[in-house]
DNA sequence: CCTTCTCCTGCCACGGGGT
DNA sequence: ACCCCGTGGCAGGAGAAGG
């Protein structure tokens, strides 16, 4: 040990020393974890080689504390139900297919070819390299997704371990990878040549380093902590964790048939070699990207196979100017056989894409635009990776969403069209052109400046020929990382207050619209798509109190409660009769009475809610004077207010307090304790009786 | 074809927090 | 007091499902 050389130690060795001591004290680390300095000549000049075998572990395991507690998390994954929040540049690296959704994706992203609890596991593979206690019967799928998302650990999971290099003969560190290994050239060489990684072994593919962030020193069979596991996997790298475990290998390690590919979906075996820089990158193997051109958003557990994002606009017809989805206003999905920019003017839903996603700073300098000297290029410019996007190489090269009412082929239709644009100066577009909430809008009138914009603008579309508006968020970035990270040090509460991670913005003839960035859906009002997007992330569910629903927006689970209680709120002023919901009360009204229930005369009135705590105001159905009243009650119903209310305790306490409603979250986490209002613990009668009126 | 139901989205009122 | 923003109810249309 180096101790006992400190007699006789020169300065670079004592250098050394500490270099070890740093590496075996430093933090706590055991010294027989750490490979100790070796020195060199010692006679001549003195080379030190220090290796903290242990960095890629510790580093992992911190990148996934941070993911755990939010930390500096920029992407949120929207699998199902649940959201996962997750950084881009570790899913990039280990994943294939998130290497090239990124390249266009936004903050969130949505999958829906995978189930959740399987993209959990594989997540918490990507920031453990460990998979731990996965059930034999979710292995295909563990396995299919794998390769669906391409991580080829979990891609090649099927693949029997006696085949796997590392555990043939178990001479790992005999092998001529592990010697090359040693060497940082090595390794080097061995990531950016898949065929170098595969030196010695034709049978299978092998495991590369693109999914580990552990540098390939120790090629190791990776297992899990705890000894009563039932399945350990092999890996070629696991420097911390060099057991191995040959019995639960033979004897329980699943072995699928699985290997190889899934023919029927074109879904290649995940590349086993690093994501490679852009330029040098060919087409990889991807999940297929053909099929859900047509269906923006497939159901979840469909079997359809991930849509990668595309990168080059396609056109397409626009019902007037309602924009009533911007899947077919900003963006479409282009068949790759379909380049021509009028091919598409019958297209159904397109899978949107196109969103120009800038790759580059935009500085506003006072008097025009400049790009930050960065390799400045919108994602449309990169060569992308993808075969789809090869195929149009040179198609999307200079090719923007233009929006012209002019290509419009039909009378007030206006027409996304690609258009190539030729390089140019700017007229008019040195001064931002107006400020919109909080927003710098600058024009600019080529798309070659479009190229030097960052991905903090906001750039979704042109208002005219070769003119595009570009929102530029001020000061977005800023807000975004301090609203990320609280106080307290509980980075997801303000999660909701982060800015533009739900949406993109989209600029047409002055009219701004709100782009969902998951479904692309256009909104007019912010407020709507907030409140649309909770459908994605599920930030806040809303469970109706009588079943085991659960609805994204509150309004739809108060008109399933309503479903629940039976209330009928709204009165036909005709006949009297009482329905449960506008539509059935309008279907009334003009079947039985051939009026219009959404004409000037008031034909209607909306009582106020008596069996649920909503807001206590109706409105007196009139267009012509549609003022919120305070009713004094419809008089619909009779109702026991002992068993009506069954947030008593709470109007109780805000009985003294006016009018204010409860908060439904508030009833819920209480009456969740106390499992008392579903309609099962009930004894004998439900908790919300009234009297049903004669009308009923 | 009709009815019923759910979903959707613009609109608006309310309430809380900040200035 | 005013403004901003989030929340959520309402209107009314659209579409799916079922009879």
């Amino acid at each position: 040990m180096p101790a006992a050389m400190t007699p006789v130690m020169d300065g670079c060795q004592q250098a050394a020393h500490r270099l070890c001591q740093v590496l075996t004290l430093g933090d706590g680390r055991e010294a027989d974890k750490a490979q100790v300095p070796a020195y060199g000549d010692m006679e001549g000049k003195k080379l030190i080689t220090a290796t903290d075998t242990q960095y890629s572990g510790s580093l992992l395991q911190s990148l996934n504390d941070q993911r755990l507690q939010g930390l500096y998390c920029d992407v949120t994954v929207i699998v199902e139900d649940r959201k996962f929040r997750a950084h881009k540049n570790i899913l990039s690296a280990c994943s294939t297919y998130f290497h090239q959704l990124f390249i266009v994706a936004g903050a969130v992203v949505e999958l829906n070819f995978i189930r959740a609890e399987i993209f959990a596991e594989i997540l918490n593979y990507i920031y453990s390299a460990k998979i731990v206690r996965v059930k034999c019967d979710m292995l295909e799928e563990l396995i299919k997704s794998g390769k669906l998302l391409g991580v080829p650990f979990i891609a090649e999971l099927g693949i029997p371990l006696s085949q796997v290099k590392s555990m043939a003969g178990g001479e790992k560190d005999d092998s001529p990878e592990a010697q090359s290994n040693s060497d940082p050239k090595s390794q080097e060489s061995a990531k950016n040549s898949p065929s170098s990684s595969k030196a010695g072994v034709s049978r299978i593919p092998v495991i590369g380093d693109a999914f580990a962030l552990y540098s390939s020193d120790e090629p190791n069979i990776i297992e899990d902590e705890s000894d009563d596991d039932d399945v350990i996997f092999c890996s070629e790298t696991m420097p911390d964790k060099p057991v191995t475990s040959e019995k639960k290998e033979s004897s329980q390690t699943p072995t699928l048939a699985t290997n190889g590919q899934v023919s029927d979906t074109k879904i290649a075996a995940p590349s086993s070699q690093s994501p490679q820089p852009v330029q040098d990158t060919k087409p990889q193997p991807q999940p297929p990207v053909n099929i859900s051109l047509t269906t923006p958003n497939p159901p979840p557990n469909c079997s359809a196979v991930p849509p990668v994002p595309q990168l080059a606009p396609v056109s397409v017809a626009l019902p007037d100017q309602t924009f009533q989805n911007a899947a077919s206003l900003v963006t479409a999905g282009l068949d790759r056989k379909q380049a021509a920019p009028d091919a598409t003017q019958n297209l159904p839903k397109l899978q949107p894409i196109g969103i120009i996603k800038p790759k580059t700073e935009l500085i506003l300098d006072g008097n025009g635009i400049s790009s930050c000297p960065v390799s400045s290029a919108v994602s449309l410019e990169q060569p992308t990776i993808t075969h789809k996007n090869v195929s149009f190489d040179g198609v999307q090269k200079k090719q923007v969403v233009t929006f012209s009412p002019a290509s419009s082929s039909k009378p007030g239709e206006y027409k996304i069209k690609i258009a190539d644009v030729v390089s140019g100066t700017s007229k008019d577009s040195s001064e931002p052109r107006r400020i919109l909430d909080g927003k710098k809008i600058i024009t600019l009138d080529t798309a070659s400046e479009i190229e030097g914009l960052s991905t903090g603008c906001k750039v979704y579309a042109n208002i005219g020929e070769d003119t595009y508006d570009i929102v530029i968020p001020i000061k977005e970035e800023e807000e975004g990382l301090v609203k990320l990270e609280d106080d307290d040090g509980f980075p997801d509460r303000k999660r909701m207050k982060i800015k533009h991670e739900d949406h993109y913005e989209l600029i047409v003839d002055g009219r701004v619209y709100y782009i969902c960035i998951v479904c692309k859906r256009s909104y007019v009002c912010l407020t709507s798509l907030r409140r649309h997007f909770n459908v994605h992330s599920w930030e806040k569910k809303y469970p109706c109190r009588y079943c085991e629903r659960v609805f994204p927006l509150a309004e739809y689970r108060t008109k399933h409660e309503i479903h629940h209680t039976g209330e009928r709120r709204y009165q036909c002023l005709t006949c009297g009769s009482s329905f449960i919901n506008y539509q059935v009360m309008a279907s009334h009204i003009r079947s039985v009475h051939s009026m219009d229930p959404a004409g000037d005369s008031k034909l209607y009135r909306l009582n106020p809610c008596k069996t649920l705590q909503i807001r206590q105001y109706a409105y007196i159905a009139d267009s012509s004077n549609s003022v919120p009243v305070i009713s004094d009650g419809g008089i619909v119903y009779d109702i026991d207010p002992d068993k009506s209310e069954p947030a008593s305790a709470e109007n109780q306490n805000h009985s003294n307090e006016g009018p204010k409603p409860v908060n439904w979250d508030d009833i819920f986490l209480q009456q969740s304790n106390q499992n008392m209002f579903k309609p099962t613990t009930s004894e004998g009668s439900t908790e919300f009786e009234f009297v049903i009126p004669e009308s009923y």
